[in-house]
DNA sequence: GCCAACGTTGGC
DNA sequence: GCCAACGTTGGC
């Protein structure tokens, strides 16, 4: 049984744009810096779950994307690397703190975006619709992404 | 830039 | 272990 996910990405830094032109669409899912969305990727993403690309802290916030996880789970390597803004000096080579998987972009869709979301009221318990939810990487449930690739016109992963 | 909400830190 | 201070997120 697959499981699913919303997966956020500033655009500024990686848009789904970016992402399709790598290779094999496909990125290491660098700078989750928080433990329950670290907990989420290590303890119970699966290859082939399906991933909603979410974009924020942009002008038209929205899901933009179908993806899924295409690699298990593996360590970040920007926690070791002091030029990067998701350097941690805390973080020991051989005790890695933060990690992170591969997703591939399956499908570009349209900006369904933050207003649609609240306005769906099938939608009404996402979870990345709840009053203070910051967290970047939050589950799906089965009939929330039904609902959502059947309103994007795309048959799912 | 503002601000609500939440997570993390660190003194005690 | 408590909790105030601080930092971050992210929509607006």
């Amino acid at each position: 049984m697959p499981h699913y996910w919303l997966m956020k990405a500033e655009p500024a830094e990686a848009s789904i744009d970016d992402v399709l032109a790598m290779p094999d669409a496909t990125v290491g899912w660098t700078g989750v810096r928080n433990y329950q969305a670290r907990n989420f990727m290590r303890d119970s993403m699966q290859v082939g779950d399906g991933v909603l690309f979410y974009h924020s802290s942009c002008a038209q916030p929205g899901v933009v994307g179908i993806a899924r996880v295409a690699s298990g789970i593996k360590v970040d390597p920007t926690q070791f690397d002091p030029a990067s803004p998701y350097f941690d000096a805390a973080s020991k080579p051989e005790a890695p703190r933060w990690l992170l998987v591969d997703v591939q972009v399956v499908h570009k869709t349209r900006n369904l975006t933050l207003p649609e979301l609240r306005a769906d009221a099938a939608l009404a318990d996402l979870l990345i619709l709840k009053k203070g939810n910051r967290l970047s990487i939050t589950p799906v449930e089965p009939a929330h992404w039904q609902h959502i690739v059947s309103v994007l016109g795309h048959p799912g992963v």
